[in-house]
This record gives C-alpha cells, structure tokens and sequence, in this order.
DNA sequence: TACCTGTATACTGTATACAATTTTCACTCC
DNA sequence: GGAGTGAAAATTGTATACAGTATACAGGTA
C-alpha cells in the first residue's frame, strides 16, 4: 500500500473524528509499513535496519522514519544498538513467556474491574459475541474467529475504565499477532475458547469479580499453551 | 547540568559497561533533562512545548528533541497532537488510580514468579534491606528510605527473571517518582512499609506464591493509599 | 596463518533548510 | 459587542546536508 492510499484510507475511516486524521503522519505510517514487513517476513529477525536504504525504499526521508524507529523500538519489534542502528527483534519463547505472563496479569486484572459495574446489557454483548464465534467455528473461519475473538477480550479490557490497562495490553499482542492468529488453526482451539468464555460469562453474571480474574488469566495462559504448541510444530516442521 | 556533564558522568558511570555509553546519546539526555524540568515543575502540567524553543534553550536542534519527545510520549509524560506539538500532561487522581492498579497487578505477578525459585540468600538479601530501612526510619531519612525501600521491591521484580516484566513497572513508576517520594513524608509511612515487608519477607520464606502476590498487591495499594492522601493534602493546601 | 593497523566506505547522529499547517490578530461586517 | 475573514507569524512535519563513528578490507608484520 502506497502512503497515497494510507492517506486515503485513513481519511475516510476517521472522517467523523477530530480533524486530527485530516493530514496523516508519516512516521505512523512507516511505523505500521515497518511492522508489516516485519509480521509478512520481508524484514526478517536478526536484520538489519539501514535507514537510508530502507527511507528510499518506502520514499521518503530519514526524520520520519527515525521517529517511526524510536516507537518501534518501546514497542519490541526493533533492538536499537546506538551508533550501530536497528535490528529487528527476533521473538523467542522466553519472550512469548514473558508477554503471556504479563498478559494473564492484564486482561485478569480488567476483568476484575470490570465485574464491578457490568450490568445486563454488557452480559447481553458477551453472549452475542461468543455466539457469533460458536457460528464463525462451525465455519472454520479462523481469520474472523480471531477478529471476534478479539472483541470479546476488548470488551472487558475497554470496560475496565483503565485506559493504560487497554492500550498495554494492545501494545503486548502486537507483538504476537501473528503467533496468536497461527495458533487457532490447532484441531479444537475454537471449542476451548467458546467454552471457558461461558465460565468467564458465568462469572461475569455472578458478579464474582475474583472469578472472573481466574478465569480470564487461566484463558489467556491456555492461548500461550497453543500458541507455543504451535511455535514448536513449526519450527520443527 | 550541561551536556558535557553529563557525558562525563555517563561515562564514568559506565565505564565497565559495553562501550555503547562512551558517546552517549542526545536524544536520552534529552528526555532526561525534559522529565527533570517537568518533576522540578519547570515545565508545568498542560503547558505546551514548542520544538524551537525548548531546543536553542538546551542548545541543541530539533532532531534529537523530537525524538526524545516521542520517548516521552510513550512513557506517558507528554501528550502529543498532531502538528499541534506536545504538551505537559498533568497527572489526575485517575491517573495515578490507573497506574496503581496496574502497577499491583504486575508487582504481585514479579513477587509470585520469584518465589519459585528463591533461596536463602535472596530472602537474607530482603532481610538486610529491610534491616537498612528500620535504620533510616530512626534516621527520619526520606530520601535514603526512598531509594533502600525501591531496592527491596526491585530485587523480586528482577528475580522473576521477567525482564519486560521489570521494564514496565519502571516506566510505570517514572510517572509517579515525585509524587512517592513526597509519600514517605507522611506520618507512619515507613512503619507501615517496614511492617509489612517483614509478612512479605515471611510469605517468601514459606514459599508461599499465592500469599506473596497478594502481600505485594496489597503493600502497593497500600502505597496508592498514601499517595492519593498526600496529593489531596497539598491540593487543599 | 593469525593478528594488527590504517584507510576507505557505509552508516548513524545532529544540524539546518524548506514546506505545510495551525495560530494569532487586526479588520470588517452584522 | 461578537462572529467571521484573511494575511502574517509561529510552529510542526519533512527533507537534506554535514560530522563523527563503526565496519570492512587491503596490506603489512610476527
């Protein structure tokens, strides 16, 4: 995608909300083409960054994209050695330890804040959330079981009241994406998620703030035996 | 303090690290020197930061300003608007509320990763810190309370052997540094961490996972408590 | 061969220049 | 007086230029 269509793109889907959007920022854009070059393996772990030569390719200048690297850097896609440049991150297991430990943590603390002030109308979305999925599993649509899948965590996330909360957690499964997407192609992953998202709903209605936490990071720790079930199979594959 | 101060600093500091250190960076004493302006209350909460400005006055140009200002933003200490520049974000009681919770969430998380593999000598080491703080208590040495008190806490975050996990509560707290420190100024603050340090120090010696988490959860609320008290005193005052 | 060493080259860090946008403010009109 | 208007000033975003550092490699030495 050309930094033309991104301009576009991005006009129109912000087109209600502050003007803020109206004139794009190149440094958000290289940051996103970076890690998609990253996520697609045109920039593989290990490799080098040279901003010249990666600044002429994506057409624009070295200031925007030095920028996009300083993000890229907190965000754990790129390790800047000063005077030495960027490499991209290579993701470990241990790496994807530590981000499934903290993530448990995360989404269990926002449910146990959330439980707090759901109400009916917030159980109602829940469970229409997590019909769709049962829906979307018989399919065996795993790119719109995952987006779905998504919004159900969302939910609580965002219901928490805790915005650092819902943007750290975002930050963490950035990094992950494309692990998390693989591992819901494993033979009864979808199964497994609809079920314990009943035991969190149940939870939820109970209003039992502690149990929903449990859950909640009992379900994010059961992603990260999938998602390293399914790092081994294919890195031995 | 001068660039040049500090480069000197940097490297004596350093010496034995990677030579990275040797040419220290710009754009980090920067970001040292911004943060130092806004606890010293130089650059006040919602005041705008104008690039040009604020670079002659450090005498250097806007490149690396503009990337420590990115760093800046991530950690929470700017706000960002579009062609519109940064300004000073102001730290409100949801603020510190958010920063809190999460902060528990993820203290309790390092205290229970570290139990699994703590030894005598680790526990000794909390024992010798704690020791430390009685002392300064009798001395009333807030400041030296303050930094022996972060030791105790950072020896469980590094021991969980999480690094990001470290990483994150460091940026966490770097928002809230001042408003901790003043703290300790209240009347039975370090009895009260002294206290309750000793049932953590116990938790970890019974090998206890669970009761250290919930220990160091509550100690970090309990830490909430007085900062909210503090900030509603010198609000009215 | 293995190990320096100096130089050429490539690359990053910083400064500056230019372009585009936002803000300011005097001015007009109602 | 207040809302609207338009040009000037200020400010940010981006590109480019230059300086200093790291890397690669050729040639020399033990």
């Amino acid at each position: 995608m050309s930094y033309k269509t991104y301009v576009i793109l991005k006009m129109a889907i912000n087109l209600e909300e502050q003007k803020i959007r109206e004139h794009p920022l190149l440094r958000e854009w290289v940051a996103d083409a970076v890690r998609d070059m990253i996520a697609k393996g045109k920039l593989k772990p290990g490799e080098h960054i040279c901003e010249t030569r990666l600044a002429s390719e994506l057409g624009i200048s070295r200031t925007p994209l030095r920028e996009a690297i300083r993000l890229l850097e907190t965000e754990g896609f790129l390790h800047v050695v000063p005077r030495r440049g960027a490499v991209v991150r290579d993701i470990s297991i241990k790496d994807v330890t530590e981000i499934y430990e903290i993530k448990a943590a995360l989404e269990g603390l926002s449910a146990r804040l959330a439980a707090r002030h759901f109400n009916k109308k917030d159980i109602e979305r829940l469970k229409e959330i997590n019909n769709e999925l049962t829906k979307l599993a018989e399919k065996n649509d795993v790119n719109k079981f995952f987006k779905m899948h998504n919004q159900f965590h969302d939910y609580f996330l965002r219901a928490s009241g805790n915005e650092r909360l819902y943007q750290m957690n975002c930050s963490l499964i950035e990094q992950i994406h494309r692990l998390r997407l693989l591992s819901f192609t494993l033979e009864g992953r979808f199964e497994e998620a609809i079920e314990q998202h009943e035991r969190i709903i149940k939870a939820f209605e109970k209003r039992d703030a502690e149990l929903a936490e449990r859950l909640v990071s009992e379900n994010v720790m059961m992603g990260y035996r999938a998602v390293t079930t399914k790092l081994k199979q294919t890195k031995t594959a």
